[in-house]
Parts: C-alpha cells; sequence; structure tokens
RNA sequence: GGAGAAGUGUCCGAGUGGUCUAUGGUGCAGUCCUGGAAAGACUGUGUAGGGGUGACUCUACCGAGAGUUCGAAUCUCUCCUUCUCCGCCA
C-alpha cells in the first residue's frame, strides 16, 4: 500500500513513478475523495466535540434533578448530523481504500523502464563452461521423468485435472531430497528460521502481502470457511507479524519454509502445458526477510545470493536479471529473477523471484518496529524470494544432468540424501 | 458439532447507562531521598488521525462489527478467540 500522506504531498512524482509501469494511472480520484474525506472527519470532530460538552452538562442536569429536555434536544440534533456525516465518510474512506489497496508499488529507481521481460536487464550468468552436456540433444524433462517412472502426469490428471502430478519412487525421492537440501544450507548456512505453516490462510493474510483484493482468481478458494490455499508461503511467513510493533533487536528477521503452493494459473491457458514447468501444486522453498528501511537492498542483494547458492550446489547454469518496470510484480520495487538453463530448449527459465517491496506489505498488514525506546513504531521493510522452486530444479536436473541417451547423473550434492544413488538409468 | 463461562492498558484486575484524565495495583522511565543501593515518596507511561511555532490540544480506540440511546466498557444482536464439560477424530 502507497502512503496516503505521501500522496497528498507530492502526488506528481508519484503518479508518474506509477506511470513508469502504466501510463494509464491516474491518483486525480484517490486526491478528490481524500480531500473531501478529511473535510468531513474534522466536521465530525467539532460537532463531537460539542455533544460531549452537552452530555457532560446533561449529566449535571439530570443529578441536579433540573429539567433537560432543551439540552437532550440540541443533542439529539448534534447526534443525527454526526450520524449522516459518518455514513457519508464512511462510503468515502470504504472507495479510497479501494483504490489505493490496488495501486502497485512504486519501481524504484535502478529498476529499467520497458514493457515486458524482453526489457529485462541481465546482470550475470553462472556454469557456463558446462552448459554443454554431452548429449547433442537433450530430451525435454518430461521425458525422461517418464521415462525413469519418477514423474506420472496421467495418474495426475486422473486424480485432479490437468497440471497435477504424481512423483513415484526415486522421483519421490528426489523432491524430498531437495527440499531436505535447500532448508538445510539456509538454516545452516544462511542463519534462517525454518517455519511449517499453515497452508490455508485468511483474507487478512492474503490482503497484507497484496495478492488481495486484486488477485482473487489466480488462487484456490473454500469458500465454506473463507480460507485460501496459498499461492507461496511468502503469505503466511511474511504475514507472521500482522499487526504487531517488533523490537529493532529482533530485526533482521530470516526465515524459511517448505510449503506445497497452490495456483490456479487462470490466465495462463495454453502456456507450458507439458511438463513440471507450470502445476497447479508444486513444492517450493522460500525465503522471506524482515528488516528495516536502512538495510532492505543490502538484504536484497543478501537473499539473491542465498537462492543463488542453491543452483551453484546442484551445479546447474543460470543467470540472473534484474526484472524491467513492466515485468515487476504488484507488491514489488525492485526484483531479481533467478533463471535457470534448460538445455532441451536452449532457454533461461525462471526458477525464483527475489524481490523488495520496501514498506508496501508492511504498510499493507501494520507490521511495525520501534528503533527505540520512546521513538515511534515506523514500518519495517519486507523481502522474499524462492530458495527455490522444486518442481522447476527437477526439471533442470531431468535435463542438465543427462549424461547419455539412458542415463541420468544425480548431482553430487544430493547424492547423501538419495540414499547413495550415483546413476539412474532408463 | 452440543452445553456453559470469559475476553478491559505491559501484566493482574475493578467498573452493569452519565462528574470531562477508565478505579487500584504491577511493570517500565525520570526526579527526590542515600556514601551507594534497596525500600519509600512524587511525576510520567499506549495506538491512530487532526489543529497549533510551541508548552499543548481535539477526536477515536475496553476482542471485532452492527444496533438501542441525547449519552455505551456497561444493554441487544452477529462474529472471532480462549477456558471447562460432552461428542467425534489422525
Amino acid at each position: 500500500m502507497l502512503d496516503i500522506k505521501a500522496l497528498r504531498q507530492d502526488p506528481h512524482a508519484i503518479e508518474k513513478a506509477l506511470q513508469r509501469r502504466n501510463p494509464d494511472f491516474s491518483i486525480d480520484a484517490v486526491l478528490a475523495i481524500d480531500e473531501k474525506r478529511r473535510a468531513l472527519l474534522q466536521e465530525e470532530e467539532v460537532l463531537r466535540n460539542q455533544r460531549n460538552a452537552l452530555n457532560k452538562e446533561l449529566a449535571t442536569l439530570k443529578k441536579a434533578g433540573e429539567n433537560a429536555d432543551a439540552v437532550m434536544e440540541t443533542a439529539k440534533a448534534i447526534s443525527e448530523r454526526i450520524k449522516a456525516i459518518e455514513s457519508e465518510k464512511d462510503a468515502l474512506a470504504e472507495e479510497q481504500d479501494r483504490i489505493v489497496m490496488s495501486l502497485p508499488n512504486l519501481p524504484h529507481e535502478s529498476v529499467k523502464d520497458g514493457n515486458s521481460e524482453e526489457d529485462n536487464e541481465e546482470i550475470r550468468r553462472w556454469g557456463c563452461d558446462f552448459k554443454a552436456r554431452p548429449l547433442a540433444e537433450v530430451p525435454p524433462h518430461w521425458e525422461t521423468g517418464v521415462a525413469l517412472n519418477w514423474i506420472d502426469f496421467e495418474r495426475g490428471v486422473k486424480l485432479a485435472k490437468s497440471r497435477f502430478s504424481v512423483f513415484r519412487g526415486n522421483g519421490a525421492l528426489l523432491v524430498r531430497s531437495l527440499i531436505r537440501l535447500m532448508l538445510d544450507v539456509h538454516t545452516t548456512q544462511h542463519g534462517y528460521e525454518e517455519l511449517v505453516l499453515p497452508l490455508l490462510v485468511n483474507e487478512a493474510s492474503m490482503t497484507g502481502t497484496g495478492q488481495l483484493p486484486k488477485f482473487g482468481e489466480d488462487m484456490y478458494k473454500v469458500a465454506e470457511d473463507d480460507l485460501y490455499l496459498i499461492p507461496t508461503s511468502e503469505v503466511p511467513i511474511t504475514n507472521l507479524y500482522r499487526d504487531e510493533i517488533v523490537e529493532a533487536s529482533q530485526l533482521p528477521m530470516q526465515f524459511t519454509a517448505h510449503t506445497p503452493c497452490f495456483r490456479r494459473e487462470a490466465g495462463s491457458a495454453g502456456r507450458d502445458t507439458r511438463g513440471l514447468i507450470r502445476q497447479h501444486q508444486f513444492d517450493k522453498v522460500e525465503l522471506v526477510h524482515i528488516t528495516t528501511a536502512e538495510s532492505s537492498f543490502d538484504a536484497l542483494e543478501a537473499l539473491t545470493s542465498h537462492a543463488e547458492r542453491i543452483l551453484q550446489i546442484l551445479e546447474l547454469p543460470y543467470r540472473v536479471v534484474s526484472l524491467c518496470t513492466g515485468d515487476i510484480g504488484f507488491s514489488a520495487a525492485k526484483t531479481y529473477d533467478i533463471e535457470v538453463w534448460m538445455p532441451s530448449q536452449g532457454v533461461y527459465r525462471e526458477i525464483s523471484s527475489c524481490s523488495n517491496t520496501l514498506d508496501f506489505q508492511a504498510r499493507r498488514m501494520n507490521l511495525r518496529y520501534r528503533s527505540a525506546e520512546g521513538e515511534k513504531p515506523q514500518f519495517c521493510h519486507t523481502l522474499n524470494g524462492s530458495g527455490i522452486a522444486v518442481g522447476r530444479t527437477i526439471a533442470a536436473i531431468l535435463e542438465n544432468y543427462v549424461i547419455d541417451a539412458h542415463t541420468l547423473r544425480i548431482p553430487k550434492a544430493l547424492v547423501p540424501y538419495m540414499n547413495g544413488l550415483e546413476h539412474a538409468t532408463f
């Protein structure tokens, strides 16, 4: 959520920043509503003050047993006016909220202008030396996955619907091994606290991180209980301290968690229909930082490097890109995507997305910290990133580690987790 | 799921329609006292939004929301949470 005070103070600058995302943004309507609402608020407060005075007078009169009809008459009239003003004011506040809550975050100045992922800026590449594997033509990961009998796409569809799948045997073990490896690295080497979280969350949590009110159609909703299946564990992790004031000494906080994630993929019909790239349910290990304004950009570099570390340990080639204004997400001020090399298609595919949301989410969820005793509480900065998506990592392994027509090598770091398995043949 | 009880400030806890600052204690901070400390005394002590250069001041907040009333922590309704008992259950 953008700061309404900043919006009031410097509307032109904020509108210009928003228009870097989309030239259609205008904040005139919000400002007009805000002005009206504040005028009503002032009027209401004056009236309340008058009514409080009259009520005090009334109490004294009643106690003395004197006639209070005239005063009561006046008080009644004031109360009626307050009621009228209040309902008008509430309607305006609701409208203002609705608009402000659906405005995205301002892109950071270091983010390049652009319309789509074509305009993203490549920051660095890693592991390009071993990008070219011996096999000239690498089959797509879904063929290898099925040939190994590690992935059963058809029965996943039978059990649920398309874009659901089943992992079996060493394929299931691979899922578990990746989750364990990632959590182990983040907790023992990068200083994260591990969490096990609710997979269903309420509307307030979804609003806090920015999924609601705008992106409700992307999520599975359990209507009967007013709960949503999480599209990412960013939601329950970041909302952990919602509506709280934390002590500066508790910051920065670093959390990691493995959860399944659920997405309806409403707008992606026909895209990535084969394989593990775009599933309705997938496993992910998430990284979240809750920190201060002073350190959030350093935290973004750290968080990104923590996600990269997993790819380095797995020896998967990747590159890091900085998203342009047209590709960056709703809540983010700046985002680095990490893209893994997929040899069957000869392209890099997103496997992690690391964002600094500044105080955008913290303001929505009223998450604050006190920098020192007696100081006013101020909003935290929150960051999140995948560390990393498990399904897409498996896809990358099933392509980058095919060493001949019938052999898949297991990444060295995974062998202990895979009960010593070094190769799988198909 | 059924029956009952409760939710007040950091915490404990009083308050069942009206005296502007929501009793009292506790915790915390400051001052006094002291050689120093403890004890004691006094003062202050949350959040948000307004107004004023400022000392300050106004408005709202007693789990959440709605209602009754000139006036609600207090009465009514709905919801949430916790506790006790019963039922069901990995």
